[in-house]
DNA sequence: TGTCAATTATCGAAAATGATAAATATATGG
DNA sequence: CCATATATTTATCATTTTCGATAATTGACA
């Protein structure tokens, strides 16, 4: 019985989190998110984490500074960058749950298919 | 410790893991996928159920269908939808798990913040 | 001034989105 | 079989957003 998931409440918040989930839609800015998690970085330090290029890493995390999900804090040269929304680590948190365990085609849906595709 | 999650695996598989998100980083498609998590639905179901206008759901679920995230079988002249992949099973009920319960800023990271902003 | 760290600005190509119109498939009634 | 209605999809259009790359800019410090 697929019963009482807390569905509902997902479907108000479709538009809170649709919006979150597009700022880790794109590889770079989860792989920020993910060296996060572990603590602190500065720019210098993500970018060799993640491979990602200064300026379009530096974009990125603009975009999750505006939305409130990364802290900075200024040492000398550098700028370091820490989670500041729970909710993005209960997210990722989430995601490894979800995929961090293994993720074998395990569905077995309604009756039998019919693809439309064509 | 904020030790051990399953976070590497999270970063190999970042490419995948933000390919579904974004397909789930639309409130149209977030919802859908809320709606067939409590089963098949017709189109017309599922346009009621969410308001999103046919064209553009229709869209939207093809989008799906290309992902390999929905089935369909048609009955005369509806075709009912339903989910195909367990990994979007997973991830809404993990987003059901992080964002279902409170979500207080319960938040706390780093030392002395000093944003950047400005 | 010069250098390192990081951000902002800009350009062009690609993708996403809402809206509207046209097309396909499946029935049903003459 | 033809016309028509229903259910759904596909095609377009215009606007906006996104993204990578490159260049220019700001901030801190020796």
């Amino acid at each position: 019985m697929q019963s009482g998931l807390d569905l509902e409440q997902l479907r108000d918040r479709a538009g809170e989190v649709s919006g979150l989930l597009k700022l880790l839609a794109h590889p770079n800015r989860l792989l920020v998110a993910c060296e996060l998690m572990e603590g602190e970085l500065s720019v210098s330090q993500i970018e060799a984490a993640t491979g990602v290029r200064q300026p379009n890493l530096s974009r990125d995390l603009a975009r999750l500074r505006a939305e409130g999900l990364v802290q900075t804090r200024r040492e000398a040269k550098q700028i370091f960058y820490s989670l500041a929304d729970a909710r993005i680590e209960k997210l990722v948190t989430a995601l490894c749950a979800a995929f961090g365990a293994d993720l074998k085609p395990q569905h077995a849906a309604g009756g039998a298919p019919a693809q439309i595709g064509s």
